[in-house]
DNA sequence: CATGAATGAGTCTTCATTCAT
DNA sequence: TATGAATGAAGACTCATTCAT
């Protein structure tokens, strides 16, 4: 039923997909669902409250001490440790990433909440990185938008392909992820 | 009119806003309404063609030939011009970036053909910059989908710092566009 | 359970009372329910029938045979009596008195049976009341409905009280019943 | 519409009266209805709000004056006026005699201030009787309520004389029911 | 050109009732 | 006998769209 409906609402959108939806996709009748949700928000709700969870398990702040793995090790296994379950979850990704506006300004918030938390820990990251002789000085909370972004639209890219049937190649989408984050485009540079 | 309704949709959103609600933003009757817009999906069409054109006029493809200017100074310039329509227009950028599942396939195809066009681009130049020996070899495709996601998150963030009444500082903002595309994060990498 | 369904119906109305209210405050399941009633009509229904029977049996036509205790003291004994059963079912009072336009016409056609039947009985106490030359001439079907108003609204005014925590004086109480009816209002008269 | 309206809450009850219903007897479209009521229950209040209304401006506290007309000629003209209104109003005071338990606690709350008010009226007016030393001395407040009593069933009389065909004499009534009220059944008594 | 009253398909939600266990 | 998950008809309300004035 939580499946029919990340079906449904991936596909949709939230606005775009009614109960009627739902219920024909899980194959349950109309008082069926209410039994279970308290309404079509609620369910939709649920399904990214778990989401979140998800993503959030994943996600760690760099070990800097000395004895822990390279910190480019660590940032390369949570990497693809996120690509790996945000492709897993194509529709839950699809709504994460495409559903805007959705059921009204709590959802906004939540969403901004969870990419919010997300950007703090890469600016926090990329002031450790400075901090270190890492990272170049700079605008760091820019810096954490951009990288953000990077990983956003890769996915929706990586997206695209597998829905074009194509096989994804986590490794290699990590490799490239962090190589521009951390490189850049230019050659030597 | 086109100006309530672009009012009114960057701050509900697609479903969020009534013809009701743009009415009155505009000051009119209902049947006016009609008489200059097929439909409420049509005036937000037009909406976004006209920004999608206004966009796409400050897209270049970089010219490599002899005797121009440098690339990064013309990239610099573009992504100037890119940043500042982006975001003196805010409302219509705020549309653009955060209204998705909108009024059904077809603005998402739209907005999908807008960003595909723009991949294009990027990948082009990315590819021409690998012809050229200034950048490394790898995935230009989805290297493209990162450089896109930068500057779609980054114009985010100027745009959440403007509504915090921050006074954005568009060169600045177009030197760390840059500086992260081109460079990376790491120091001397 | 009839219990639980008389306390939720008076406190909330046929209407306002659904099945689950009843269920949850006789502690049963929702099958269990329809196991003993075939709906939430019938429990209703058996719900007034029983009081209806509870009220009927306190109901008797004034004895006028030579020996009888005087009218005016089997009147009383009467009056007393259904006021002491009405204020003693406090909860099926409510529904009788001001449970209306309730499960459909069949609950109404009950209601107006019995007290159509009450009003019978008043009308031809009062016929006998003219013919012994005990009662002024009249409409005596109008009057008869004025008798059953006072001691609705009266019932009614005393369950006010009750519900307000003030001890009702069911004797006082008939006592102005029966003054009222039989002598008025006005001083000498 | 509100006649429409009047007559389908007059016949099924609140519950009982569907929008469907409402708008089928008014002969217009779903939509109609929600532009000039809010809601179901606000075309009801309306109803009820300006019967409320054309009801309180025919009662008058007696004038007791020196110099005024006789109490009980006063009277008669109010009761007259009450009557008149209330049975060419049958629909309206359908409602209001009959339908209890409606749209929940804020209708059950008016009718019983409407009632309340009606009450202090008469209570008001008897005290002054016992003062005048018109009336005999009792529990005022009691015999209010069967004052206001007599009025309503009374009126339910008039009206199930109405629906039947018969047709009824105000003036009659009237006379009914001051005497009744102030004299009671008995005969020289 | 402008108006705004009227429309009705579409949506969410409730709740009395059934039935397999 | 008891349970409670499942049902689906029914109802209130929204809103994009039309059209007579």
């Amino acid at each position: 039923m939580l499946k029919a409906a990340r079906h449904v609402f991936s596909t949709h959108g939230y606005h775009g997909s009614s109960i009627a939806h739902i219920i024909d996709a899980a194959g349950i009748a109309r008082g069926t669902f209410y039994l279970y949700f308290v309404s079509k928000r609620a369910i939709f709700d649920e399904l990214l409250e778990d989401f979140f969870a998800l993503m959030t398990r994943e996600v760690r702040v760099v070990d800097v001490s000395p004895g822990a793995l390279p910190p480019r090790e660590q940032l390369s296994t949570i990497v693809r440790h996120v690509l790996a379950t945000l492709l897993s979850n194509a529709d839950l990704t699809r709504i994460l990433l495409r559903e805007t506006g959705g059921p009204g300004d709590d959802f906004d918030r939540k969403r901004a909440d969870f990419f919010g938390r997300l950007l703090n820990l890469i600016q926090h990251a990329l002031e450790t990185g400075v901090v270190l002789g890492l990272c170049r000085r700079g605008d760091t909370r820019l810096r954490a938008y951009m990288t953000l972004g990077t990983v956003k639209e890769l996915v929706d890219g990586l997206l695209v392909r597998a829905e074009q049937g194509v096989l994804v190649d986590v490794d290699a989408a990590t490799r490239e992820a962090l190589d521009f984050n951390l490189n850049g485009l230019l050659c030597s540079s």
